[in-house]
DNA sequence: TATTCCGATAGTGAC
DNA sequence: GTCACTATCGGAATGAG
């Protein structure tokens, strides 16, 4: 089902986000919540959508209660698979036709990349068959994007938001988001997707929130009005949206994770620093000046082997990968607690 | 018990080898043989020999019969302990006192080695106490010299050769065998423990030793008189004696090895390389030229970094070194089968 | 910078 | 080069009929 139309309408995206915040703040902090598949029909307000254009979130009938929550991720592999776990996670039903991989234009950036090894077009599936995947990988379809979680993520919560149109995720990241209608669509799904992963965020953290307490406490009786509630802990600010300045995957895909770097997906020095140095651009940051010392490649690869720093104290852990790692850990304790 | 004499008789030697040589002879291909313990008595000939100067091999009561092989290695641990295998073993029946691994002059060679920890003084315990060992790790005890198995086998067999007298043992090996009549006494005993090793290599490998058939086919008979048993191969030019240029063990010690490099324990470039570049000095090369490059740090060091090379065959693995292994175990079959 | 596997390289600690 | 442990660093394959 390729994507020939890709409809910009600035308010529509707005419109969304209104719903959702509203809905986010309601449920961000009750963690039973989103246990329950859920549907927003509040996500459907746009006007005059054709059948193409409707929202969904999937993982729920209909008829199941309204929600911005995101169901929980599947508990992680027990035993992790010996081979090729990331190339089934890539094709969870399917071995998808070898032509589905061959993007639009052979000359693309996205064509170049995959020449090289169909790893780099693993997000094109998602892109295209977005239904072919479970409610816990799939979060959000619109017809410009999807909202998926990321297979390996790098910190409690890490979701990608993939445009759907070809002529912008075969093309570089600065170059996409140097066009400002694409730009402006992006950075409302974008703020749409971050506002779900605080409140999955709130969901996983907020019982060991002091700043919560007050409201886990009012929850707890349950004899508070619902808008009586004391106000818990805002995840919001917790979250980052950015891309990476030289991705390895082909399709154009922005990172809406939260801030802590704490999960057991984070195995290389590289993996911290494309997200806690320059390498990391934050969507804000678009559309980047051409003079933009971001754009420049060998400026990259060495932010990637930079000294490892801590994000939380600034501490510098040199090379030290593993004792980055432990004091991550560390730090994900005071952060969760505060 | 300090040594504190140290007897050179240029002719004692001689006469144990001729005493080996014929034993060695006589025995060294039959598999059987060498699982009794055995000592010999033909190597107590030596001419006024006081107590101190008694050779011994252990492991057997004196009524037991006479052979020149040497016991089968213990099997290798089925599940090798996980920490401290090797202080475990250098210390078999209990800890030295601290007093015994410093050595009588604190400035030498050895003691600065010691001050860096105290595996470097391992081998002193089987200098000073040979008898606190099995038979199956110290095979042969003279006033001079003790024999041992090396606890790390580089190669299908591996002995080490110590000398007792602490004026040499703490040099380093170029100043010590640069002393004419500790050079001959270190020889004679080398060349009786290389007779030891090809005695113990033909009772492991003669079985797969094409040019040991018909020896093997007639000792299978049980008919053939034990003179006209046709000569099977010959194992002593496969053992190689020599020092490293700069080892890290604080004791004199020269290795007397199987030619094959075929061992679990063999684990890195270096260990490989330490026996088969000029790194590996054979003490036939004793005394070394006052210019001898061998003699320098630096070429030494790049020796241990080299390129690795198989010795049979003259392939480059390159950095390679798992590569080598899995080479060695073929050249290791076709090297049996000669 | 996709992951994973394998392996080479480097530093340490041992008392 | 003593060993053994931990960790860092580096390349190659990955799909598929």
């Amino acid at each position: 089902m390729p994507l020939h139309m890709f409809i910009l309408n600035a308010n529509q995206p707005n419109r969304i986000i209104q719903s959702l915040r509203a809905l986010s703040h309601q449920f961000s902090a009750n963690p039973s919540f989103a246990m329950t598949g859920s549907r927003s029909d509040h996500t459907k307000g746009a006007k005059s959508p054709p059948p193409d254009d409707t929202v969904t979130q999937q993982g729920a009938s209909p008829s199941s209660p309204a929600s911005s929550s995101i169901a929980p991720p599947p508990p992680p592999d027990p035993a992790p698979k010996k081979r090729n776990a990331f190339l089934e996670l890539m094709s969870p039903k399917h071995k998808s036709p070898k032509t589905a991989v061959i993007p639009a234009d052979p000359h693309s950036h996205a064509a170049a990349k995959l020449k090289k090894g169909s790893y780099r077009g693993a997000l094109l599936e998602y892109i295209q068959h977005p239904d072919r995947f479970p409610a816990s990988q799939v979060l959000r379809t619109t017809p410009n994007t999807v909202l998926i979680r990321d297979a390996f993520p790098k910190a409690t919560v890490h979701l990608l938001l993939l445009p759907r149109s070809p002529a912008h995720y075969e093309q570089h990241p600065h170059e996409a988001l140097s066009d400002p209608a694409f730009l402006a669509t992006i950075r409302a799904e974008a703020e749409t997707a971050a506002r779900l992963a605080a409140a999955e965020l709130a969901r996983q953290l907020s019982p060991f929130s002091a700043s919560s307490k007050a409201r886990n406490d009012a929850l707890a009786t349950g004899t508070v009005p619902y808008d009586d509630l004391p106000a818990g802990r805002d995840y919001l600010p917790e979250i980052r949206i950015g891309v990476h300045a030289h991705p390895s995957m082909a399709h154009l895909h922005v990172h809406i994770l939260s801030r802590d770097m704490h999960s057991d997906r984070l195995k290389h020095r590289k993996h911290y620093n494309s997200f806690n140095t320059p390498f990391f651009v934050p969507l804000a940051d678009y559309p980047l000046a051409e003079d933009d010392e971001r754009r420049d490649s060998a400026f990259q690869n060495a932010n990637l082997g930079r000294d490892l720093v801590c994000w939380a104290c600034g501490k510098g852990f040199g090379n030290k990968f593993a004792e980055l790692k432990r004091h991550l850990d560390d730090e994900f304790e005071l952060w969760k607690k505060r």
